[in-house]
DNA sequence: TGAAATGTTGGGGCG
DNA sequence: ACGCCCCAACATTTC
């Protein structure tokens, strides 16, 4: 029996609540049909990431346990979306398709040919950011912003969407009678191995847990609190520093304008400039999310190459054994390795030190910006191609707003400004834990260096002449 | 959301 | 007392 119904379609918006699509479904009051689709192209290709992979299947328990509650399940379907999709209007007989708007390429042109396939309407609906690509946030000429100032100049004049409560209407949801659900895939059933042992809890209802600690206090240190580099940003209750909320907002167990109204009501709450101060910043970060999801909308050949393409010409050094010195944390450079074994072994890696390996790979290495845009993406639970994307351009100096290209880190001064005493070092480089503050960020200079860690891989004197004279050359090249 | 090189200033040691 | 030098501290320029 096929009874009026419509779908909605889950993909980075595993929650009930503030779910725009999701809400619009539910207004039609027909059934919706909760799904999933696990198509095979994410499981593969070389972005692909084990961990993240690990924690959105934990995050579809998460939304099958919220959809237990409305008497239903989480209907999942391995496949190509469009053949699932197909399959599913024929044999639920459903009358429209609801989902979120994804801006990347590979989505866009996915939703597109969905739309033109199915044979009965689609609505999409921008979900993801605050401020979707469009309309209402172009510069005045009409065109696209591709520096960061004016940009968030404009968003923060944009009346905010609201968030909404995060209650669903009652019972509106398809009992999925009748209708097959292959259920959740562990990782075994989908061969996943090498993913990394302690995921955070995942589901809305940690993220909103998450969330309020967040903003009832730690955003107030935040202008501070950002660039201190600490080993358990994640550790419950959470520590002064960052929100680590990243994981929960690129999946959206979290939307961002839940992030938005809960910093929104901690302006108020700030006991003083410097606290407001503080929460603006963390606000610009949502503004940053927003910016590099335009960017990549507009700009889709950043995906492929560097947003300033001059820089293409730009000579640099493809050497696989430097590279996979970078990914396992053996460079020599104590910070840097704690970074890139934070990042291995956590799956997350803090912002400042984001900055320093990648300062690391593209000026001292001389690398090419995009090997260490994949190894992020094959790390990070929080990957995202635009905003990952965008910070790699702007470290690497090829990017919209980049800093210039001459403006190389240092790794061991960025390691004594922002890991002062060495905890984060010693933390993930154990090697050196017995190193005192002042040794520990460069080991090499001690008469007797531990003899487990290795000395620098480069020298960053060397390194960074010739990284200038790379840039140089390949700006005079143009010139000619 | 840089760091190094170079320039300037001013306090203090010293003949 | 004075000029000279050194150098730290800060400012500016350069990459």
């Amino acid at each position: 029996m096929i009874d009026p119904c419509v779908i909605h379609w889950f993909r980075r918006d595993l929650r009930l609540g503030d779910n725009t699509a999701l809400r619009a479904a539910l207004q039609t009051t027909q059934p919706v049909i909760p799904l999933f689709v696990l198509d095979p192209v994410l499981l593969k290709g070389e972005r692909f990431s084990p961990s993240r992979m690990a924690f959105l299947l934990q995050g579809l328990v998460a939304l099958d346990n919220g959809l237990k509650n409305h008497g239903t399940r989480l209907l999942v379907r391995l496949g190509k979306p469009q053949i699932i999709l197909h399959d599913m209007i024929r044999e639920t007989g459903a009358s429209a398709l609801y989902a979120n708007r994804d801006y990347t390429p590979y989505a866009v042109k996915r939703d597109h040919e969905i739309a033109e396939l199915l044979g009965i309407p689609v609505y999409l609906f921008d979900d993801l950011v605050l401020h979707a690509p469009g309309q209402e946030l172009l510069t005045g000429s009409n065109k696209p912003y591709t520096v960061f100032t004016p940009f968030k100049k404009k968003w923060l004049d944009l009346p905010k969407p609201d968030a909404d409560g995060g209650a669903i209407p009652g019972r509106q949801f398809h009992k999925l009678d009748g209708v097959d659900n292959n259920g959740i895939p562990s990782l075994k059933d989908l061969k996943i191995t090498d993913t990394i042992v302690d995921l955070p809890p995942a589901g809305e209802t940690h993220a909103k847990a998450r969330l309020k600690d967040f903003t009832s206090s730690a955003i107030f240190q935040y202008a501070d609190g950002r660039d201190r580099l600490i080993a358990h940003p994640f550790a419950d209750p959470a520590p002064r520093g960052t929100s680590y909320l990243s994981p929960y907002l690129r999946i959206g167990m979290l939307s961002p304008r839940q992030a938005y109204a809960a910093a929104h009501d901690a302006l108020k709450n700030g006991d003083d400039a410097e606290d407001r101060r503080s929460v603006e910043i963390w606000i610009s970060e949502l503004a940053w999310r927003d910016f590099y999801h335009h960017i990549l909308a507009y700009f889709p050949h950043v995906y492929e190459r560097s947003f300033q393409e001059d820089y293409e010409r730009v000579e640099y050094r493809t050497d696989a054994e430097d590279l996979q010195r970078w990914k396992d944390g053996q460079t020599g450079y104590p910070v840097v390795d704690a970074a890139m074994r934070q990042m291995n072994t956590v799956g997350w890696m803090h912002n400042r030190a984001r900055m320093i390996v990648a300062s690391f790979l593209t000026k001292d290495l001389l690398i090419y910006w995009r090997e260490g845009e994949k190894y992020f993406m094959q790390k990070l639970l929080d990957g995202d191609i635009a905003a990952n994307n965008g910070g790699w351009q702007w470290s690497a100096g090829t990017g919209t707003d980049a800093q210039p290209y001459f403006r190389i880190f240092n790794p061991v001064s960025q390691s004594r400004q922002y890991d002062p005493n060495g905890d984060y070092i010693r933390h993930y480089v154990p090697e050196l834990r017995d190193l005192s503050e002042k040794d520990i960020h460069e080991p090499w200079k001690l008469t007797s260096p531990p003899k487990n860690y290795p000395p620098p891989m480069v020298d960053h004197g060397m390194a960074r002449e010739r990284t200038l004279d790379a840039f140089k050359a390949a700006r005079k090249e143009k010139t000619l």
